[in-house]
RNA sequence: GCCGAGGUGGCGGAAUCGGUAGACGCGCUAGCUUCAGGAGCUAGUGUCCGCAAGGGCGUAUGGGUUCAAAUCCCUUCCUCGGUACCA
């Protein structure tokens, strides 16, 4: 079909006909659609299967350059994956829940629906400008009442599995988007992370997943893939620490009769004879019982004050410590000591139990207090011989070697040891027991907004919380609301949705208002891709069992704490209620860079620093804005965005299409154009033609699986530009060319698929055969004797410094090397007479080193 | 402060199981070519001295190990990301 477009061999260019991508892209896209060329069967079982993922993108209106910089080598690598003979899945969605969408429809006053639709509409075209292989008929939107009946109906499973639970709690509050999770708190300044203002406290029922029934399963990561930073993050984040509870008893006074219990968390209780002083955490349940008449007023001053420390001067207050004194006093388990109790904001009221033991002698931030306060200090560790030395800051080490001292009994044993003693005496007691503490907390899960998913509960005065039965199930999200003016969830004035009957007692009742948050979507859609549509459960298992785990996901590392680690818990929750097999979601991670505006800020419309990728897609062709997003650096990298360099990227396949359409065409500005370069001839041309091409099909091939996409593009130029300087020539006629431009078709198309694809097209038409794609093709093989080169060239150092090179045989042995080296003119005037002292062959033959003194 | 990543030409970057520093591309310079296009081709391009041959110096900084260091070890400085008193 493409035959008579086919321009004969002539060496006058103007008859050349061009590169014009605008045409071929958009007519290849449709072909493939019309062929199906992007269809998966998930049922053929025929091929090894490979899932590979990439996060999918919030439809915030525009995709912008950074989108495409994220997919376009995720596509190369399902291609080259493809080509592999492996089935393989790739599918793509939106991520539709979420802020963006109510604030734009506050603001403009229209539905966050529409909004949302609208966006996503926009940005399935633009992905399909890209060329990527997306099966859509896998597509999934996450506000489809088809997907997030299932977030609804996992909701109901984890709160019959006691994984979800409603708390009263102090929760981040924005004024402008609610209720945030601990994550979404960003800055010294605890600023909203997606809207910057000022976080401050609230306190509400809350719903919440038991994220931390998993944290020790979280820690492990065996048979995982991922970059050691977001492990070393994850695992940060989770924060395991053992140590004890010890159990401290409050003493009579005068104002109270004493006797409670305050425990404590430690990870030193080697340390507790030097315990001085307690400080519990202001928002501490006992504060109130335990301040002294006397001492009520500074101190509820003091609590009131660390309730609204949110503002901008806790940056300061960060620095010099706080407290006051309750008054009261409590005894130490170990040695019957009256110490005086504290409160200071140090002390947090959400980590261990709300109150520390001070141990100011091994604590810096006891220490810090102590001397701020006046409280006593007692060393209890020390190394043999430092005993009488004072200290200008805590002694926090306990390294072996170093022994308990002032400790009664214990005094003299290493301090590990004697910690475990301590523990173990004062648990026969039940005054202490072995603990082990997390900083990971519970998933705040409930929102007060309106655009997610709605929780299925029905409040009722007779029966309390009653989930919403499946049958019911969605809970629809209504599609008109009511904005009333500003941020608050509109849900709250919907009677419609409000007003419902008890599914217990028939007796009216009262809907949940709260919606989920959006992480619950991405915490589990690799699974929906599989049966988007399926209506009588969330998952397809066969499938699933088939399918997953996901085999490569690509996304951004901001990702995480939260995504990452939701996701993980959401598998591990789902194979405990049974359904399905796996552990984690995703065996092999990588992530890529960001790709920031050019004023090196995060691309934003508000910034107006977003680089459309319509614009140079209009001007260059995908395949140009794909390959130019490989090859700016190291995926990983990402960086300022910058379109300087895009035209060396359209010119090298601008010479690829010169290289296919005309290989006979010479150059007239160049008088060697059309002549073998000096001293070969065919044979000569032909082995070198079949060595580039294989020695870069090696290269290349190791690049793909390497995520090394920038060196992979270098590697293609290079081979395009060798095969320009044979064009013309004698050896263009060659079945060496013919197969060296067959090499480097097949290993470009993954990377640009339109224009190989034309490109192939015409050969296949050239050569009389029916068209088959060449995205279907196998990779090539590796012929390992064509890479091999026959001649190397070895750079000859005297004393490391480079002072001659020579060309030699590959087989050459070192004594004939060696002869040859120490013959040449220039080695000798660089040795300047002296014999060498040693001659030393490196790395296999690639390097000699003449040493002499 | 702590955790993580990183510092290489005018620019993006290559080379890191120690072994030719600067691949490939941009930009720049010169020449060629011309259905004057946002074209194409060839050559040059780290830096200093030199007409050249050739040589000196060079991978943030200072030291060390080695025949040999961008690469390994130590010091200091800087940039980016995460985190914020977690007992």
């Amino acid at each position: 079909m493409y035959r008579e477009r086919t321009v004969t061999a002539t060496p006058d260019r103007t008859r050349i006909e061009r590169y014009e991508p605008t045409q071929i892209e958009p007519r290849w896209q449709a072909r493939w659609d019309e062929v199906g060329l992007h269809d998966t069967d998930l049922e053929d079982t025929s091929r090894p299967k490979s899932y590979i993922l990439t996060m999918y993108p919030y439809p915030s209106g525009d995709l912008h350059i950074g989108h495409w910089y994220i997919v376009t080598p995720t596509d190369a690598l399902a291609r080259f994956h493809r080509m592999h003979g492996e089935n393989v899945f790739f599918p793509i969605g939106f991520d539709a829940y979420g802020l963006p969408a109510e604030n734009a429809a506050i603001r403009n006053n229209i539905n966050p629906r529409d909004w949302t639709m609208q966006n996503i509409e926009h940005e399935r075209k633009q992905f399909r400008s890209m060329g990527a292989v997306f099966d859509w008929r896998y597509e999934v939107v996450t506000c489809e009442p088809e997907f997030y009946r299932w977030n609804q109906w996992f909701f109901l499973r984890l709160l019959e599995n006691d994984l979800a639970y409603r708390r009263m709690s102090p929760v981040d509050w924005c004024p402008n988007d609610g209720t945030l999770a601990r994550e979404q708190v960003e800055g010294v300044d605890r600023h909203c992370w997606r809207c910057g203002a000022p976080v401050e406290k609230r306190d509400l029922e809350q719903w919440y997943l038991r994220t931390t029934k998993y944290a020790d399963e979280l820690l492990n990561f065996t048979g995982l893939d991922w970059p050691e930073p977001i492990k070393v993050q994850q695992t940060n984040w989770i924060g395991r620490s053992e140590g004890a509870e010890i159990v401290f008893t409050t003493a009579a006074d005068d104002a109270h009769a004493g006797g409670e219990e305050l425990r404590v968390f430690t990870t030193r209780p080697d340390t507790l004879f030097g315990a001085t002083f307690m400080v519990l955490a202001p928002e501490h349940p006992l504060v109130p019982v335990l301040t002294h008449p006397e001492r009520r007023d500074e101190v509820e001053r003091y609590v009131a004050a660390s309730a609204r420390r949110t503002e901008i001067e806790r940056l300061s207050t960060d620095r010099d410590k706080t407290g006051v004194f309750t008054g009261s006093f409590a005894v130490n388990p170990v040695n019957d000591e009256r110490i005086p109790i504290w409160i200071a904001d140090y002390v947090l009221g959400g980590y261990g139990t709300g109150a520390i033991m001070a141990v100011p002698a091994h604590d810096e931030r006891d220490f810090e207090f102590a001397h701020r306060f006046g409280l006593a200090i007692r060393r209890v560790v020390a190394a043999p011989g430092t005993e009488d030395e004072p200290l200008e800051r805590a002694f926090v080490s306990h390294a072996a070697g170093e022994r308990l001292i002032n400790s009664g009994e214990y005094s003299g044993l290493p301090a590990y040891e004697a910690g475990r003693a301590i523990v173990a005496r004062l648990a026969e007691r039940g005054l202490a027991k072995p603990t082990v503490t997390y900083r990971l907390r519970d998933w705040l899960f409930s929102r007060q907004r309106y655009w997610g998913t709605p929780i299925p509960v029905i409040y009722c005065e007779r029966d309390g919380i009653v989930a919403v039965p499946d049958e019911d199930l969605p809970v629809r999200l209504p599609d008109t609301v009511d904005y009333r003016g500003r941020g608050e969830n509109p849900l709250n004035h919907d009677e419609t949705f409000l007003r419902v009957t008890c599914p217990k007692c028939g007796q009216p009742a009262r809907r949940e208002t709260d919606t989920m948050d959006t992480f619950v979507d991405s915490s589990w859609y690799w699974f929906r891709y599989l049966s988007p549509h399926k209506d009588d459960a969330p998952i397809d298992r066969a499938l699933v069992d088939r399918w997953t785990p996901v085999d490569q996901y690509t996304g951004g590392a901001e990702h995480a704490v939260m995504h990452l680690m939701y996701s993980r818990f959401w598998t591990k929750a789902m194979r405990d209620l049974g359904l399905i097999a796996e552990d984690e979601p995703f065996k092999r991670l990588f992530n890529q860079g960001q790709i920031l505006g050019a004023d090196g800020e995060r691309m934003s419309k508000s910034r107006g620093n977003v680089q459309d990728p319509d614009e140079l897609v209009q001007r260059f062709g995908a395949d140009t804005v794909r390959l130019f997003l490989m090859f700016m650096g190291p995926w990983d990298q990402g960086g300022p965005w910058s379109p300087s360099g895009i035209g060396g990227v359209h010119r090298f396949l601008t010479r690829v299409w010169t290289l296919a359409i005309e290989p006979h065409g010479t150059e007239p500005g160049d008088p060697e154009s059309g002549n073998l370069p000096e001293g070969e001839d065919d044979a000569a041309a032909a082995a070198a033609l079949r060595r580039a091409g294989h020695k870069t099909l090696k290269t290349v091939t190791a690049e793909y699986g390497a995520f090394k996409f920038n060196t992979m593009v270098a590697h293609l130029i290079e081979l395009a530009n060798t095969l320009m300087r044979y064009r013309g020539t004698s050896a263009a006629k060659l079945p060496e060319w013919d197969e060296t431009v067959r090499l480097l078709l097949l290993m470009l198309a993954p990377a640009a698929p339109h224009i190989t694809e034309e490109l192939w097209s015409r050969r296949l038409a050239a050569a009389g055969a029916e068209w088959s794609s060449i995205h279907s093709e196998a990779w090539p093989d590796i012929d390992e004797a064509a890479a091999t080169d026959d001649v190397r060239e070895v750079p000859i150092q005297v004393n490391g410094k480079v002072r001659d090179r020579v060309t030699v045989p590959a087989g050459i042995s070192e004594i004939e090397l060696e002869q040859l080296v120490l013959a040449r003119d220039k080695v000798q005037a660089a040795l300047g007479g002296k014999a060498p002292d040693r001659v030393i062959h490196a790395g296999g033959g690639r390097l000699v080193n003449i040493v002499i003194r």
